[in-house]
DNA sequence: CTGTTAGCGCGTTCAG
DNA sequence: CTGAACGCGCTAACAG
């Protein structure tokens, strides 16, 4: 019988009687209070200690009114953009005391109400909502218990407050770093036109075009955001305007793809073609030949101060509203720099 | 003041005096019990709803002695083998009716120490132990006063219960399937030596090989799990024995770059050159040209079986104890078949 | 300094 | 059928 040994969890009031003091007193001693003789405290402490008492946190939220725990909704753990946000909410709350109820609805509305009845029936002192994607997705509402605070993917209430990667800045960012690169006829392969996230960096790769008196060679290529069509698109890109001299990818996936057709028809990378990603997956970018040059979005920080966000509001603070679209940051490799 | 709009939950005593009732009656007529006449029902049924009513899971949990929730603690939210368990055993306890707690011990013994802590005095009902290696780990001990399953690492004391991947067969089955497309001459190239796994699935491969009174083309060849280390090790090994017909890769990241050297060597896969991956990653085995046949380690089944059997621990069944190495699967794809 | 008392929100006896 | 009373484990007021 594994795991099965100890017997159950030694309460207070087993602790007391052990240390031959009342209940009351046992609690200070351990809550170190400042009104517990010194001896009696190590008594206690102790006694705790032989019966490797562990506080019961249900009978103390139950009379703090607060748990200590936080929900964390995700719409479909599946999600590449998931993993990071997640880690940065839970390294950021596991450093205070509270602890992270984790529920994935699988995209599912119906899941996600009940998950989210028993996030709210533990009692959990805030709630992050984490979307898969970038575009708005339905507000659970302004009626609720607790704190709730969107990440990634937005509500589409105004009056909530969502934190997401900035992807017009994105797009920006990497048009700039191409056109500072000495590339003037720059084109675009991206994915599923359907996302937020492809408008959103097609938008800000304009606004830069624009800026520099320049534009798009061809029309925004679209289609998913696979290796595959990567290469596709690109065999036709290459073939149809041999002269571009630069190719900004919608996703690092699709940036490996066109890595690939370019190697295959004697393009050379990054002297005569440039391409830069999007994403910095590591495993893709780093691996592939040159590196890959992507876009950022520190998810990771997103999902930290997601948690901060959840902390201020429990704490009273007043979190503010709105979509706030945070700063992503361009890693610069071989592809769009030749290594000296 | 977003999401902040609700009071504070409702309690049973506000429905109670809502609906004209007392406090023992509010529950009998919400719990289903059948000494409550109907009209009595309906009422306090309506009160709740118009409270939007919700049941304090920890003072029913104070009462009950059971909390309904898990912890789930891991080694290290970023390997990639941790998502697809941990979204097994989340489904698997979503699906009743308890909730997940994560926790992420960063690959750090103290902080997983203190994680236990806060698991215990949340009481949780059981606890799944993920680890990021299938090599062994420290047990948390016998003393557990809940029942505790590893996933993935198993535990280094016989006494605990562990479900891991079946490496050596992995490797056995990748080697089969190669003799069965009629290769011969089989290289291995994979990871770093000091992982069981590494070791364990050349170990089935040379049963595999022996089986068939074959031996491994030249030595195994180890280093790091990366794509780089793949097409270095490839360009040696095509120099060095030109005759391979085929590769076993100890990763999907390997195989790739197996596969790009190959290319590169004009070397054509699969008829001049099988080629078999490990972990069937997705992302890179459906992405590669040809796509690549992999070993599946059925991780989301094992996180499945591994909450399944907290389950049952908490139900009182015996769960048994040891290192139970569940099944792999082989999966085809055009690396090592040529399609017709 | 220590012990007693009173709940936190709920389910469960057991009398009415 | 309904309600009053008790207790789950703990902390915060008070008394002693």
């Amino acid at each position: 019988m594994p795991s099965e040994g100890g017997a159950r969890s030694a309460t207070l009031s087993d602790v007391a009687r052990r240390a031959g003091v009342s209940i009351a007193t046992a609690s200070k001693a351990l809550n170190g209070r400042d009104d517990v003789a010194p001896a009696t405290r190590r008594r206690v402490v102790e006694a705790a200690d032989e019966l490797s008492f562990t506080p019961n946190a249900m009978a103390r939220g139950l009379l703090a009114g607060r748990t200590g725990t936080v929900g964390l909704l995700t719409s479909d753990l599946e999600g590449r953009f998931m993993l990071p946000i997640l880690m940065g909410a839970e390294d950021a709350f596991g450093a205070g005391q509270v602890n992270v109820f984790l529920c994935d609805a699988r995209g599912d509305a119906i899941r996600e109400q009940h998950h989210l009845k028993a996030l709210l029936s533990r009692r959990v002192d805030g709630i992050i909502v984490v979307g898969r994607q970038t575009d708005p997705r339905p507000s659970l509402g302004q009626e609720m218990p607790v704190p709730v605070v969107y990440a990634y993917a937005p509500s589409d209430d105004p009056r909530d407050l969502s934190l997401t990667p900035d992807n017009y800045a994105g797009g920006r960012m990497a048009i700039e770093h191409l056109i500072g690169c000495g590339r003037t006829r720059i084109a675009h392969i991206t994915g599923d036109p359907a996302y937020a996230a492809a408008q959103d960096r097609l938008a800000g790769a304009r606004a830069a075009l624009d800026a520099a008196g320049l534009e798009l060679v061809g029309e925004a290529m679209f289609s998913e955001w696979s290796e595959h069509w990567g290469r596709d698109a690109a065999a036709m890109l290459l073939q149809r305007h041999p002269d571009v001299d630069a190719i900004f990818c919608g996703s690092d996936q699709i940036a490996r793809g066109v890595l690939d057709t370019a190697r295959d028809l004697g393009r050379s990378v990054p002297d005569d073609l440039a391409v830069i990603g999007y994403d910095n997956w590591e495993v893709l970018s780093t691996n592939s030949r040159p590196q890959l040059t992507s876009i950022d979005a520190n998810l990771q920080q997103l999902g930290r101060q997601a948690a901060q966000r959840v902390f201020d509001a429990i704490d009273g603070v007043d979190i503010g509203e709105g979509t706030h679209h945070l700063p992503v940051r361009l890693v610069i490799r071989g592809s769009t720099i030749p290594r000296r």
